[in-house]
DNA sequence: AGAGTGTGGGAAATCGATCTCCCGAGGAGC
DNA sequence: GCTCCTCGGGAGATCGATTTCCCACACTCT
């Protein structure tokens, strides 16, 4: 009762290994259709599956593609690692996901890990945009490595991210069109590129000295400190430009539990669009990732073995989602 | 510059693949220490790293272990995922999580293609416990399979779940000792064996004509629509068990904004004590699973090889986590 | 009819690590 | 001093699919 081999299925067929594998394996090269059917029927008679380790061996490809992320506890996190997931079983294959528990030193870890292990090529969504760098780089000389959604400086690697700076101005004219101009940035992690490149936007557009409220890290326990200070100042604030779902979140049930009104009072915007959203009364405005072609636009840059692509950053425009967080009406 | 093979090692080292291979992959044979230094040596100085499909082609085993979990957007299943994670790579392998979007006929795609691709066993959190066994047994019969925090009968195979009927008394317990006496659950997903049992808990405990609000799914959307209908009772109720965490967050925020006051007027519960539970004020009482043990013991289980262990489910002690949502002072 | 062309399909090498023999050397026992 | 045993370690088979030759046959063209 052991498993069949192909030898069986070509034995069973009539033919010979060669042959079978040419059917079964769909190689480009001419078959006799009837061979090609008795191959076929004698496959699935026997519950023939090919055997992926022998493959694997042969072909020297695993078609597994590996992810890191920054944290799964972020469910934006999980959203992206899904569209990569879909994009790579579309195409046949397998995923793994690695969390790097929002430190450098296990991303390097996991990179290892994944590395040393079966993988095709990676994926990685750098913890940050300085420190993420030496790790990035060792990995793209074993395999070929696209970064996501964020890019770290020194990774001499392709990164497929979105277009930081437009999705900022889409969330300051949106709010500038809703006659409210007192807005201040609610930001974090500024050691990744996102959030630096986020915080950047923002000054640029709105000069040094309007109010920021920086945090160390994307959780909405964060948000809820935010949500503390701009409490404070709730007179020279109309609205605030959360770098993070889920800092707003926090933040506006900090602002809520402080009799401040949402959007009456302040308005509050998110960035990345996540089912989180939907937790609080009002929804939150928020930014889209089009992660879906992100996803393909990574995959295809991982099979194309030009991996001397210069150290470039590919951006994708977003799309601003509104919600009554900001406009009651929507 | 291809990459070293054993081979390499060993020639480098002045010894054969045979002897190379027993002190790189550890085999329990007494090999001369002095050879063993001077192959680690090669081994480290070439840079070797042992290539995994051809050891998964010679030893029929893959070191991957394959996860099925009803949804990816339940927190509660991330948590879960990341705890059997931890478990593989403690030992060396590696995991791949599936997403069955709470679908009968998507979970029995994801265990195909598991099974397929390349794992050495599977362990599945079945979406139903009725039309989740056929496609679970027939798994089994290909690689090792454990059930995982819910049981579906007809499965043919053990599962590792919690004690649903003692985390229900724990609830109901802690609310009696505060003097909440008129209490009502909101569960749902009646088809997972774990909705099924928190139901039968309850009902077993308070009577068959206790409120009860059931819905069809673990999403917060649905936590919303029992808060809704919560608060018209609110008169003839003081607690609130849910039957899981993303209902209570539902629920807790819709209440909020009817102006019920959690926990004065309604003191409220979750299940499964998951990090979302943190977003809202007050903080929610949960049941806290223990994920690690039962990982652990889920690992265990797919390694001995009896696959012949009847349909048994093994349950674990619940914790009950005290928090603000039912007691202030907490 | 013979040479040239093309096409389907088989035999055997190959991927790299593991594992089963089996041999040789050194030590113990009588 | 000889036999037996133990233990380290090497040669080669093996896992199963893919892929590279290369042969054989059929058909066309001169």
């Amino acid at each position: 009762m052991t498993a069949p081999r192909l030898l069986d299925v070509a034995a069973a067929a009539g033919v010979s290994r060669a042959t079978a594998s040419r059917v079964l394996a769909g190689t480009p090269r001419n078959v006799d259709p009837e061979l090609a059917r008795r191959v076929e029927d004698a496959a699935r008679e026997l519950g023939y599956r090919t055997n992926h380790s022998a493959r694997a061996l042969r072909t020297g490809t695993t078609g597994t593609v590996g992810v890191v992320v920054p944290s799964l506890a972020n469910p934006y996190f999980v959203q992206l690692a899904d569209a990569i997931a879909q994009q790579v079983r579309a195409a046949g294959g397998q995923l793994v996901v690695s969390d790097a528990a929002n430190s450098v030193e296990i991303e390097a870890e996991q990179i290892e890990t994944l590395l040393g292990g079966r993988v095709d090529g990676l994926v990685v969504v750098p913890v940050s945009a300085t420190a993420s760098g030496p790790a990035v780089r060792a990995a793209a000389k074993r395999a070929p490595v696209v970064l996501f959604d964020r890019w770290a400086s020194g990774s001499g690697t392709v990164a497929v991210t979105l277009d930081n700076a437009a999705a900022m101005r889409l969330l300051l004219d949106h709010l500038d069109d809703l006659g409210r101009h007192r807005i201040a940035l609610v930001a974090a992690d500024q050691a990744s590129s996102s959030g630096a490149e986020r915080l950047a936007a923002f000054t640029a557009a709105r000069g040094e000295d309007a109010t920021t409220v920086l945090l160390p890290s994307f959780t909405t326990d964060a948000g809820r400190t935010a949500g503390r200070r701009i409490a404070e100042r709730r007179a020279a604030i109309d609205a605030v430009v959360c770098g993070a779902d889920v800092l707003a979140v926090g933040l506006v049930s900090t602002l809520q539990r402080s009799a401040v009104s949402v959007p009456g009072q302040i308005a509050v915007t998110g960035f990345d669009d996540t089912e989180i959203l939907e937790l609080l009364d009002p929804p939150i405005t928020s930014i889209r990732h089009p992660l879906a072609a992100m996803a393909e636009r990574a995959l295809t840059l991982l099979q194309s073995t030009a991996r001397d692509r210069a150290e470039t950053v590919e951006r994708f425009a977003p799309q601003l989602v509104v919600r009554a967080s900001t406009d009651a009406a929507a």
